[in-house]
DNA sequence: GATGAATGAGTGTTCATTCAT
DNA sequence: CATGAATGAACACTCATTCAT
């Protein structure tokens, strides 16, 4: 380059711009910290000494611990998605098996844990993980189905929503009940549901 | 035994006798706030304040914090269970309207988040909560569709494990999603589910 | 015996008599604790629990913990002497010795180490170790070296008790160093004094 | 180095700079409290309090109570040495004087009955206070008696280390015994022990 | 903008002692 | 007389946050 990037050289902040990023390390290790010990136990000190940083460089950023987990937590959520197909068993099963991994993830359900323990004390982790995780993720899923059901491999008058709530939470069931997860675990979930709601495919119908 | 027990007719516990009911308002009060504030924001010292008592007077009674909650988890899944009539679509709304009200009782879902969340630093919660809340329900669960299939009201190969976890979860998921119950809720949570498990009654048969 | 005894029959104390040898366990476990671990250290609970019995138990016959430990240090100090068989230097190893055995049985520097560390919170402990061990030790010493001294002996203007802190200080001393006692170190200590007290003895004299 | 040293003259430590003097203050504190009261029963409460800080500012130089305890410990054994002359009775005299002057000075004996006190739970307070305190002046004396030695002064198998334990001892037990320190005391103590030894000043040969 | 220092309120737990039976 | 229950104050240590440089 051998001409001065103007458009940085005037308009970048004054004074000492921030170390890049910090800011990805700050978040990481509170993230870390909160999914394996919950928001209570994750402490600034800790955040700080994992990141490698101090604790007024975490303040400057974010002003409080609360919105440092918010943050945490927003980046958390903002995972690569799986790619729909057309196919509504396929899509299915892909959506179901993506959000197994990121519940069986290190600490993951100990972060919807935290996130639900937390509804009185701290209710915006709730509200954030809902707004920026749940909420997205069901709504892929019902819109795969609707899309089927206009499609019309289902039935008229399937409940979409009550699915949705039955794919994704057996999910929470089984983890809860201890029970290992099996290879084909996803595929008899999205099979089952799709009797409920009366699932034929177009093949199906032309035979 | 004709005649009178001597032993609690005219001996009496040496030493002065337990404070009436401190036991059970020791207890309320932690499962209160641990249900409310989580396992680690619930303290001693306001266990104790709540229950009106000084915090030694809870050491007497349990060695240490987690012993504490780990007594009042346990007494919080200790209720009262519906009763079984033997027609299995009744049994198994019965029984999920049951588990609703257990789960939106005031801070249900915050107290599952909080024994979720010290997964890591306190297993022994956890562990608690499956052994005395989960596995009894989805053992009740699972009786009533196993009694089903065997007097052939469900096919022969239904997966009535998976069943349970879509009875359950579907409650989970529609917890997390923050959409309201709607009253037949639970009727057609069943109804889905037997749907799947080709359920028809012996009258739809003889018919 | 077929006859009651009158003396105790009539004569004892009204009410339930204290279990024997109840004391003694109290006692022993107090020592045994405030060697160990200090004056406070050692809790009532601990006293207790050693002892095998409950704390209002001991404090029915010690008012307070100070009381207890003073009772404790006494019948520690209460130990079998050496017999004084004559000969001054033989007497002097022998108490000497003995002193030695005191010191190093186990925590016996721990237990005048707390005697001296409560100086000023209890200086009960001190005044009580000094009346009850202390000072008779060391009046048998002088008079050991006062009746060498009769007996001509020792020089007319030898300093006995600078003689018996040399005695006795040398073993605080040694202790101190964390250098360990050798068989003659009793020996080699008191042939030490002897020379600076100028002691010959009447076969000395006679030859 | 012919130029300013540039990190001392132009920069400065980053950060926030201590309070000036507050270490000497909480060693302070924590020294006088933990002489009169013993190493348990200095709180860091009473620290804190003492030398006008708060606990975390005692935390943020010392990671624990112990710790602060070594710490007050070690400063307390650095005191300024007598200087020795050549002459084996004066310098005796003087280093057994300042011996004298560090146990009486308010708490010394106490101190060291604490140290004594926690030899089984606090190990490292009486290995302190041997490396820093007993053992430098066991060595002092000694090199004096040695070179006194050398020098022909004492008789060639005269017991170095017994007479140590004899001159410093004799302090111990005279403290113990509780009767008032003379004048005269150290220079009785040290012509004793030169008897012991043997001793004759290059003089007393010459005549 | 980043640092290290400081704060006040809190943590779980234990203490010597007293009470009621 | 001995028991088990209760108390209030203290313990060492940590927290999220703010300050001074």
């Amino acid at each position: 380059m051998d001409e001065i990037d103007v458009s940085t050289a005037f308009s970048r902040a004054p004074g000492r711009p921030r170390e890049p990023q910090t800011d990805e390390r700050i978040l990481d290790a509170a993230l870390r910290l909160m999914a394996q010990q919950g928001f209570v136990r994750m402490s600034m000190d800790m955040v700080a000494t994992e990141a490698g940083v101090t604790k007024p460089t975490i303040y400057r950023r974010w002003p409080s611990k609360i919105e440092l987990a918010m943050a945490a937590l927003v980046a958390y959520c903002d995972v690569t998605l799986p790619t729909v197909v057309g196919d509504t068993r396929t899509d299915l099963i892909t959506e179901l098996e993506h959000f197994r991994h990121a519940i069986l993830r290190p600490n993951g359900m100990s972060l919807l844990g935290t996130v639900l323990a937390e509804e009185h004390e701290t209710p915006e982790l709730l509200a954030a993980f809902r707004k920026y995780l749940v909420t997205p993720r069901r709504q892929r899923l019902t819109a795969i189905l609707a899309a089927a059901q206009t499609r019309g491999e289902l039935s008229a008058n399937a409940d979409i929503g009550l699915a949705v709530n039955m794919l994704v939470g057996a999910l929470y069931a089984q983890y809860l009940a201890a029970t290992p997860f099996t290879e084909d675990w996803c595929t008899r979930v999205v099979d089952a549901v799709l009797v409920c709601l009366g699932h034929r495919t177009n093949a199906d119908k032309a035979g």
